[in-house]
RNA sequence: GGGGAGAUACCAAAGUGGCCAACUGGGGCAGACUGUAAAUCUGCUGUCGCACGACUUCGGAGGUUCGAAUCCUUCUCUCCCCA
């Protein structure tokens, strides 16, 4: 067996991420390797940075010399869990459950080690595998008999859905979601000897009724582990930008947007992030806050995190491109800068950047034409004309301060691109077509 | 069932016959400052080539008036009190 550098839960407690952990669990993980699950349900084709910590879980997990079970939620996903919603969820169907499984499984097969001959080899499994062929029958007599209706009447999910001031209701559908998932832990148990279910704090009510069940079908002692909602300093939501989720799926978020996702993060947050998200060692990360709070406007942690989930999520060229990307995009380039990177690099930082294409026949006009009518980047000359006023339009890195501006060929970078920029954040990469 | 209050832009909330495209706050977008931050300060924020001007908005429909968010009728919805 591998030998264990930590303590799992206390390498959990200093990272900030156990919200509660049920009496017991940390003798266990002392004392022998422990399997131990996460649970994931397929409710898109792309894991999110909200799902990156029941993940981190996992690897941290693996990295105590235990072993990991992802378990990818085919069967709980086609009913929906009512933990932390408010309203009943639209179910979803099968065709699309089955492609976000795959998809899932994809991913999350990059973050564990699947491979080795070591005896803690991560293990994938999908509840749907067991539950397909479970007849209701069987399900409510086998399982159904041993919780009693008001014990999972007394879950925090399901009281607040009944007794809430707009409580809708929720449908016998949704209430079984906690039997189906506590099954799943018996199952994993009686499979794997799995004895941890790990999840968010809003999962302790879901795992609490698997060790009831298992302790209650089987004698057998099983623990759960929670790790605390991820917040953000200014109480927003965790993983959400304007566009909405940042996701893990670099067809759905471009790297570059990512790594500027964690390269946002405030200095509060990035303190409490790196310890959640990256493996960073302790010294390590002791000694980067320290020298951050010296000097925060070096953002070392942000960097450095950015740098660290960056790598992870995506990879060490994605990362440097990102880099590379924001350098230019925010540095201090200019249009000749701008005109004496290659081609190929440039279209590369552009990449998650919004394109617009033009005939060469419009090359010549007024930014008020091109940039609405031409284009559609702006969708109206009042709101381009305004924001031009404002000191808020700028062509090539350069500010725009005369709406009347005609543009030649010679203002196309290589007589092909057009970089528009609205602020300091927003750009649009308009290219001539040949 | 009886009585009362209300419905205004993304949200909150003024306005109660012309000075109202509608005070103000929040939010959003931009600018300055800065660390691609926070805080702060400034501008913009119904639509339209938007100085001017035009057009559409104040729960729905109709009416009074030269003129209505504002007055009248009616409908719909919300809230409160009494039974």
């Amino acid at each position: 067996m591998l030998k264990r550098q930590m303590n799992f839960v206390e390498e959990l407690t200093w990272r900030g991420m156990i919200h509660d952990v049920m009496p017991g669990a940390g003798e266990l993980l002392e004392k022998e390797m422990v399997s131990a699950y996460v649970g994931i349900d397929p409710t898109a084709d792309s894991l999110h940075i909200g799902h990156l910590v029941g993940v981190m879980m996992l690897k941290h997990l693996q990295h105590a010399g235990h072993r990991p079970i992802a378990l990818v939620g085919g069967a709980t996903g086609m009913i929906g869990d009512p933990s932390g919603k408010s309203q009943e969820r639209n179910l979803m169907d099968e065709k699309t459950l089955r492609h976000n499984q795959e998809c899932l499984k994809k991913q999350i097969a990059n973050f564990l080690d699947f491979e080795t001959d070591a005896p803690n080899r991560a293990l994938m499994v999908n509840n749907y595998d067991w539950m397909k062929d479970y007849s209701f029958l069987g399900f409510i007599r086998d399982i159904g008999k041993h919780i009693t209706v008001n014990y999972m009447m007394a879950k925090d999910s399901v009281k607040k859905r009944i007794t809430a001031e707009d409580a809708q209701g929720m449908s016998f559908t949704e209430f079984t979601y906690q039997l189906v998932q506590a099954y799943d832990y018996l199952f994993l148990f009686r499979e794997y000897g799995c004895k941890l279910q790990m999840g968010g704090s809003d999962q302790w009510g879901n795992i609490t009724t698997g060790t009831e069940l298992i302790r209650r079908k089987d004698g057998g002692e099983a623990y759960a582990l929670t790790c605390p909602l991820i917040t953000k300093s200014d109480g927003g939501k965790f993983g959400k930008t304007e566009e909405g989720n940042v996701w893990l799926n670099p067809a759905r978020t471009s790297p570059y947007k990512f790594y500027q996702f964690w390269l946002n993060v405030t200095d509060e947050d990035a303190e409490k992030y790196i310890r959640i998200f990256t493996m960073l060692s302790r010294e390590d990360i002791e000694a980067m806050t320290a020298e951050h709070q010296e000097a925060p406007h070096l953002r070392l942690l942000q960097k450095k995190l950015a740098e660290e989930v960056t790598v992870m999520v995506h990879s060490e060229e994605d990362y440097k491109m990102a880099v590379e990307a924001s350098k230019i995009l925010f540095g201090k380039a200019t249009a000749e800068t701008l005109a004496r990177i290659p081609e190929e690099m440039f279209l590369a930082v552009f990449e998650g950047v919004p394109r617009f294409t033009i005939k060469a026949d419009k090359m010549e006009a007024d930014i008020m034409t091109l940039l609405t009518d031409d284009t559609g980047i702006f969708k109206s000359k009042g709101e381009l004309r305004r924001l031009i006023q404002g000191g808020g339009l700028a062509i090539n890195k350069e500010k725009i301060a005369d709406p009347d501006l005609e543009l030649t060929r010679g203002s196309f970078i290589n007589n092909k691109y057009l970089l528009v920029q609205k602020g300091k954040k927003n750009y649009f990469l308009l290219s001539v077509e040949s």
